[in-house]
DNA sequence: GCACAGGTAGATT
DNA sequence: AATCTACCTGTG
């Protein structure tokens, strides 16, 4: 999208960032059409394309001609749950008694849990099975060039659920899918047949809501998570996937724990808001600021419920 | 050449 | 019920 600087726009109701949490909210793994060009990101969700950057600590957006200012923050406000205050939902974290968690939302303050249309955010993690995010950003465009709707600025929206059943697999196959090609053909074949499946799911409880999803090929319990976590704002979804294993194993010392039990401790410990506290850690752990990446620094409480302790050691 | 990557499903023990 | 294993493909 072309920009020029008399096309920058305030949004009054924009919610606070920093250059971390803007980053990591937009192109952390929680969305794959974002992208940073210079000084500005440019995002795709839905019929929008959108960009954003942050001045002056306040965030700016630049929409395409023709698109009214109301229309922009309005979808604005949607993706990003402006209703939602997270600052609160941050602060009722147990991150007073947690110093790992401390750690971790001190490098991110502002981060936020996007809700993004639900359609796209399955697509988007069923594509991210074993796949760094690059790469699943790579998939979620050749797929958008092939098959997905073209929007006024040039780029293309991903296809709806009913394009991609039209699609053979084959056809998926070649942009790069690979065996997730068959997951998504026969998730579309499915949801083609039950029209108003996802609008179930949207308005089920959460494990209702999960149970559905997990009925869909190649939708097992991480999948479902993201996509209720980060396509329906169901904040209590604790997506488990290797970094955050590693990070409540390691970091939390949770050796030997079942993946059962991880959930459990993850619901109690973090409480009703615990997919924040996943994302948190899950950023820190990708910058390396707590234990994940390559297990530099662990903390060490000898029982988990009880982590108060603030001593830190390196690891061998 | 080979291990590994925001997993899942089906087989085997 | 717990533990393998195949499944595609790009990257280091």
């Amino acid at each position: 999208m072309k920009l020029q600087s008399a096309d920058w726009q305030s949004w009054p109701g924009a919610p606070g960032f920093c250059d971390a949490s803007l980053s990591e909210t937009l192109d952390g793994g929680q969305a794959f059409r974002w992208n940073h060009a210079g000084d500005h990101f440019h995002g795709i969700w839905g019929a929008h394309s959108i960009c954003l950057r942050l001045k002056n600590g306040a965030i700016e957006y630049a929409a395409p001609s023709g698109v009214s200012p109301q229309a922009t923050e309005a979808a604005l406000a949607k993706y990003f749950a402006a209703d939602t205050d997270f600052a609160a939902l941050t602060d009722a974290l147990p991150w007073r008694s947690d110093p790992i968690l401390k750690r971790a939302i001190d490098a991110f303050p502002g981060l936020r849990i996007l809700r993004q249309p639900l359609g796209e955010t399955l697509f988007g993690f069923l594509c991210s099975s074993t796949k760094q995010i690059p790469q699943i950003k790579a998939i979620c465009e050749a797929v958008a060039d092939d098959l997905g709707h073209p929007l006024a600025d040039g780029s293309r929206a991903l296809p709806s659920w009913t394009r991609l059943a039209e699609a053979e697999e084959s056809r998926l196959r070649a942009a790069k899918l690979g065996y997730r090609a068959r997951y998504i053909h026969q998730t579309a074949r499915f949801l083609a047949e039950h029209p108003d499946y996802l609008s179930t799911i949207e308005s089920a409880p959460t494990d209702e809501a999960r149970a559905l999803l997990m009925e869909l090929p190649g939708v097992g319990r991480k999948i479902a998570d993201c996509t209720l976590l980060f396509g329906l704002g169901r904040l209590e979804a604790f997506p488990i996937d290797t970094w955050v294993q590693r990070i409540l194993i390691r970091a939390y010392g949770l050796e030997g724990w079942k993946p059962e039990q991880l959930l459990d401790f993850a619901r109690i410990h973090f409480g009703p808001a615990a997919g924040l506290a996943q994302q948190y850690l899950f950023a820190a752990a990708r910058a390396g600021v707590i234990a994940g990446s390559n297990g530099i620094t662990i903390l060490q409480p000898k029982s988990p419920l009880s982590s108060t302790g603030s001593t830190q050691k390196k690891c061998p």
